[in-house]
DNA sequence: CTGAAAGCGCTAACAA
DNA sequence: TTGTTAGCGCTTTCAG
């Protein structure tokens, strides 16, 4: 059924109908001849020829990297929320971490189907940049920043560093270090920068055989504090980049009769669910990762009906929470 | 820029420049012509007009109840790749477990923009089936089943009965079940019914005081674990219809001075990366989340290709997955 | 406040 | 193979 149909079910014109599932400017009469049509008939107008006339698809791409993981769910939870309650769908694309799909989504949404993206980025590169900026398109990047373009990001040097502190202070002597890429600027690079400072503050140096790159998932966690915990000079202390790694890290000293904290102690960033189940409770630094999600929602919207303005970052702060693998000894 | 300029730009017609971007029929003189003209001018047709001439709009509706949930973020893994793969595209909409929200769009679903609806179930209600019956387009239901429609579901009976007997086998004499409402008929009923099967079939009979029903989060099941836990007669082993409660049942365990599995065995289905971590390594049924994802996106776009047949319901296995909460001591 | 009519960008039937 | 043309369903001037 098409809006002429419906119009002659409802005994109104074409016009009538479109009014009335727009703006309004319609008698009282009509809108009643209209709603018992709706009623009777179920319809409602065709979106695709909408967006044809008015060039406006209420849709927004979100391009991520991995939808199973907490953190990023999280974040398109908190998007999903705000797109919601203005008539918005989101349209989602996973790149399962892979770089290309992620500038072939970029390609996509550039001229077409979308009226914003999202993007959740984990490295973002010349290329990415050059991609970004031949965007029609408003984008918002959660997650990292880049000058000139609009940012909804965490203050993981913040995060890291205090983490790190918080265990040197505790009297450890000898952090190690179990971080992610350094091409992640903010879950590699920053994340580094904030327990070097940490480190170098407390007047110590990092000993490099303490330091590991790790993957992003639990197994490789795992395997590089195997790495760092074998011989018998090894750190009584580590920073990991994630809650993943960190938890990767608990098993293996488990597995090696390490206590935690007494014999090691573990912190890391994220605050995801599987940290408070832990082995041992996990000391972490919480990221707003809904919020991202919301602020990042809302900054687009923002964008799409102001037009283009000039770029800006938001940076959210993180809470420290404080438990058993630092020493924090509570109840649940 | 429409198709009519771009096609002057290149210098063929309107309808070669169409003939270029869908089935082919072509020159090869036009062809390059038309390449080089799209690396010029970085065309590509607008998306909503080919919808409201097609009516075809390449787009699958995915209805979830909570986006941060691990298994629904599995699933919809899983239906992303293969929508992926097939060029159709991903529409996301969160109900945040609110039933009427799920009606809402279904009902939105209905007419238009989407070719074909997901939708991960948790409570299914004659309502929905009413809505369900008055849909235009393909529907595939995940995680429930319900006769008449297409669904793909898992063999929670079979599982909760796997594990149940295990734990029973291993000498257990006082059940305990922390389970979630009975309005979910699979994750509710059916794991019930298992559980139920495996006491009567060991000649025990289930006490009402060791049976709670929980939300699907590990605070919630903490709070039932310590109902259940209090006073001096207890279970001596707990079936937890999801891995989030029986988490919670641990950490209340823990709280208690009881040692797991010695005093108390626990064991769950899901399989969430959560259980691995656990204080204790969570014994649990693996569902196939990711695979009941795949299978639900090529069911339906079997269903969009060929128009819809008689409704079929595909049950995926179950794999108990023995760890520690239930004795099985090993290494990592 | 209303209806007629033009036209959004595209595809596909048809005639060449 | 190709180009012309009608028309998908809708919104929005414009004239009343």
């Amino acid at each position: 059924m098409n809006i002429s149909e419906f119009a002659k079910i409802a005994g109104v014109s074409k016009s009538a109908a479109s009014r009335y599932f727009n703006n309004g400017y319609l008698s009282e009469d009509k809108r009643n001849k209209i709603e018992k049509a709706i009623e009777e008939t179920g319809y409602s107008p065709n979106i695709s020829a909408r967006s044809v006339r008015t060039r406006v698809t209420k849709l927004v791409g979100v391009i991520l990297p991995k939808l199973s993981s907490e953190s990023c769910a999280r974040v398109t939870e908190g998007i999903s929320e705000v797109l919601d309650s203005e008539q918005y769908q989101l349209l989602l694309v996973n790149t399962a971490n892979d770089s290309r799909k992620e500038l072939d989504y970029l390609e996509l949404f550039r001229q077409n189907r979308v009226d914003g993206v999202i993007l959740l980025a984990t490295e973002l590169t010349e290329l990415h940049k050059s991609v970004l900026n031949k965007m029609h398109v408003p984008v918002v990047i959660v997650g990292q920043r880049m000058n000139g373009f609009n940012c909804v990001c965490h203050n993981d040097k913040g995060a890291s560093y205090s983490l790190t502190k918080l265990m040197l202070e505790k009297g450890r002597r000898k952090p190690g270090y179990i971080g992610v890429t350094m091409d992640d600027a903010a879950a590699g690079k920053a994340r580094w920068e904030g327990f070097e400072k940490a480190v170098k503050e407390a007047g110590l140096t990092v000993q490099k055989k303490f330091i590991e790159t790790a993957k992003f998932d639990i197994d490789s966690g795992y395997e590089k504090a195997k790495h760092l915990l074998s011989g018998t000079d090894i750190p009584d202390c580590i920073f990991c980049a994630t809650d993943n790694i960190a938890i990767g890290a608990m098993i293996c000293c488990k597995e090696k009769g390490l206590h935690i904290p007494e014999d090691i102690m573990i912190s890391s960033v994220g605050d995801t669910k599987i940290g408070k189940a832990a082995y041992t409770p996990l000391t972490t630094a919480h990221l707003h990762y809904k919020t991202a999600g919301v602020e990042a929602a809302e900054m687009l919207l923002l964008e799409i009906r102001r037009g283009s303005s000039v770029g800006r970052t938001l940076q959210l702060d993180y809470e420290i929470i404080e438990r058993e693998s630092t020493g924090k000894c509570e109840t649940v």
